[in-house]
DNA sequence: GAGAGGGGGTTGACAGTGTCTACCTCGCCA
DNA sequence: TGGCGAGGTAGACACTGTCAACCCCCTCTC
């Protein structure tokens, strides 16, 4: 991971100069940025309004002047990651049938969680950032959607029956998610034994979706 | 483990009566029950020792006479959790073939943690409770070595090739693990819906299972 | 029986948190 | 020129986890 942040936000510092792009560039975005590089550093648990003033270089209130409170800046945070997720999906799921396509969209799905662990493990944590907020909900739907685009793709395919998409849709969802939240938070022996991370985020969504187009899906 | 069951804790107030089982339910035992009744009613969030200790109706140190600190009680906790889910896991996959026994610990799984949702989401958060605390792992292990047993006796039935067991078991547990997650704090419209968790929950397991058993994954 | 020791409880204090309130300081516009 | 609001500041409050000090009472030893 080291330096490498998530959207490349790099902590601007103090701009030496005032110039036009001060305007462009407001504290709220360096807030934003500040917010990841903190939750990638120190965890979810290290991200504090205070922590992320501190980073920005701002007085501990300077944040509530951009944001109602903590959970606005969260959830703006949240929406962005279903953002960057659901461009990854878009990005990948895009050659082939719609089996090839699950499965190149269920790898990048991973690989994305896996890339940015501390974003990841903000878009579930209702306790943080309420699922209802409308932008939480926007973005987080036009992730889903992707998905749901492919698993439609299979229906035209023919290897799946359509009555079986959205629950379908619930696996692949489940079974991708359930993978990234093993890799980065498993507290069970996954890692260091014979399984290997990078052999799994390739294996896995492969494996779903062939599984998916397996007998048994068509009819019942 | 005695008289306070796991689960289903109830506050047990202060005992009127100073009898012997006063010596053997001391406050080491409320405080993990009325973390339980925290957790449950006011989520991760609102865990905090000192709700705990209210909640237990003693003063706001007490609870560090019988833990090291608050990772320590939320272990415990965890501990717990991963043994009542694995008791359940234990009491469901005992009938049928390794194809039932799977499906039947994968429901058995997602009704487990929808059951207990507060414990459920304690399972998976490093940030609060360390990964590499032994009874976390043991508990931990234990539950996955139910799913294990029940994965090694598809391959026992022919229904898999043994190189695929513990992918396999991976994907089985991305399954489970993601639904239940999905299910207890999506942020995203799949209930209210045309969804249905109870149907979701009868389901998915079962299609993975089967699944699972199709063609494709004898071979490569 | 006397007294030491300690297990298990208490209160007090500290730094850290989110957030409310009040204040200051600009640039802008009438 | 003067008002005003956007956007920054510091201070205060209640809350948190945890360290420290204290105190009560049971038990063991002499």
């Amino acid at each position: 991971m080291s330096a490498a942040p998530p959207h490349d936000p790099t902590l601007p510092a103090e701009r030496s100069d005032g110039d036009a792009s001060a305007a462009a560039d407001p504290l709220r975005r360096r807030v934003l940025d500040a917010s990841l590089v903190v939750v990638e550093r120190d965890g979810v648990a290290g991200l504090s309004i205070r922590a992320v003033a501190r980073a920005a270089g701002v007085s501990h209130q300077a944040p509530y002047k951009h944001f109602e409170n903590r959970e606005e800046i969260l959830a703006t945070l949240v929406a962005e990651g279903f953002d960057g997720l659901a461009d990854a999906l878009e990005g990948a799921a895009t050659a082939g049938d719609g089996v090839a396509r699950l499965g190149a969209a269920g790898r990048a799905y991973v690989q994305w969680a896996v890339a940015h662990p501390g974003s990841y493990r903000l878009l579930f944590r209702p306790d943080l950032v309420s699922a209802t907020h409308p932008e939480v909900q926007r973005a987080g739907g036009r992730a889903l959607d992707v998905l749901r685009t492919v698993v439609a793709a299979m229906v035209d395919d023919g290897v799946l029956y359509g009555d079986y998409a959205e629950p379908v849709l619930v696996l692949a969802w489940s079974t991708v998610h359930g993978l990234a939240s093993l890799l980065i938070d498993g507290p069970l022996p996954l890692r260091g034994g014979a399984l290997d991370a990078d052999a799994l985020i390739a294996d896995v969504p492969a494996r779903l979706a062939a599984g998916i187009a397996a007998r048994g899906w068509t009819t019942g």
